[in-house]
DNA sequence: TAGATTGTTAATCGATTAACAATC
DNA sequence: TAGATTGTTAATCGATTAACAATC
């Protein structure tokens, strides 16, 4: 089904691999998804000095059944022992390495209001390989002021802090307006990954990844259930 | 396939209605998670003065393809016009309905750091029906704060609160070590909702609806395509 | 060796998409 | 009526799950 597309793969790290899984490379988004979650769970596992774990454990510290965990770890590779499990730390690492967490992503945030304040002081991104290097705002009034290490920039500065700091990734917690401006501004330098907050469908070339965190989303989906429930007693 | 299950749904409507589809409900997850965004698309349109839209235009706002829209759609009932499309307003309020949001929703928000101060400042929510209408937080010392018309209340507050103020849904902004606690205390409250934005993959029982937001999650998504990306040209 | 658990296969399920008959 | 566009069907695609052979 997978279109093998011939030597791919970074550099090879001496693991008993399943060369035709890594080369043919193409992981299924829904297992990417929940590749940072296993993640997770390793660490947490780790932290309590836990060293081996059977994919049945793994996958409840997880949230998901076992045979999915194990269809997901598959496209990464062998990693596990038949009859024992797999090596906590070993397979943190493989993980960690296919997701690109080896490097330190460096991030943008642009539009710092209440949403792009508390993403900037939010410990749980630096301790994840990310790095927040820059933050910018559209209101010239708020350029300069100081947050933390930090100083905002101003909207323009966008193209040279992006070359100099070598950033990769772009938060919007922009007002909706500003939004694809922002985008826009951020695909001109060559921004290919994008984190956007506010609530405007972005258009993007095919090569930008977007990825969407709708506050408001979110809850009108449990509203749409929880009308549900209430309806299922309330009924007419 | 949908098992319809006899007479379901709220009071009738006056409406061109495939009853099929109304009785038996049921949306798939994956329309219901797209109506918000349809919804949010309507009003843009209305707040342009468009008065009616071809599935094609309304699903280019949306950023989705028109056939998707349509079968999305198709799930709600019969409410576009061959040949014409579909009538905005009257489209808006029937997704609207779906989701329920002809009514408010109380929320409380437990953590007030970072984040859940942001969260409770967000004027997306309270325009979309959604009302933030009490705070808690586990620290002592923050019991009492005053932010806007809200006070922050005690972890222990919680069910009083829940009843008192007819609190549905519960957004979790603590951090991840005490989430499933606050989770814990939600549900047996009988808050069967929750938004949680804590690193923490929650248990909780088959009747309680979780959504999770996890950023730092979303970051690593973006490094994994981004890694991808920069890989096939600096291939070994 | 016997017991345990992975990695993989194959069946099933749900979501997407293209195409077009129905109908305004 | 002719043109436009919906609502629905059927094909395709991707994700999930159960089951078990492989193997530690």
């Amino acid at each position: 089904m997978r279109t093998p597309t011939g030597p791919a793969g970074s550099g090879d790290i001496s693991a008993p691999v399943a060369a035709d899984a890594r080369g043919a490379r193409g992981i299924p988004d829904a297992t990417v998804a929940r590749l940072p979650v296993y993640l997770r769970a390793l660490t947490a596992l780790a932290d309590r000095g836990i060293e081996t774990s059977s994919s049945q454990e793994l996958a409840s510290a997880a949230g998901v059944n076992s045979a999915k965990l194990r269809k997901d770890l598959s496209y990464l590779g062998s990693y596990g022992t038949r009859g024992v499990g797999y090596d906590v730390e070993y397979l943190r690492y493989q993980i960690a390495r296919e997701i690109g967490l080896t490097q330190d992503w460096r991030v943008v945030i642009i539009g710092i209001g209440n949403l792009g304040t508390a993403l900037s002081k939010y410990g749980g991104f630096t301790s994840r390989g990310f790095r927040i290097v820059a933050l910018v705002d559209g209101d010239p009034s708020r350029v300069g002021e100081r947050h933390g290490e930090l100083t905002i920039g101003a909207v323009d500065d966008l193209p040279d802090l992006i070359r100099e700091l070598r950033i990769s990734i772009g938060v919007i917690s922009t007002p909706g307006g500003a939004a694809q401006e922002v985008a826009d501004r951020l695909v001109k330098a060559g921004v290919t990954s994008i984190l956007n907050f506010a609530p405007t469908v972005l258009s993007v070339p095919d090569d930008v990844e977007v990825r969407k965190v709708d506050l408001s989303t979110e809850l009108q989906i449990l509203a749409y259930h929880e009308q549900r429930k209430t309806q299922a007693v309330t009924q007419l």
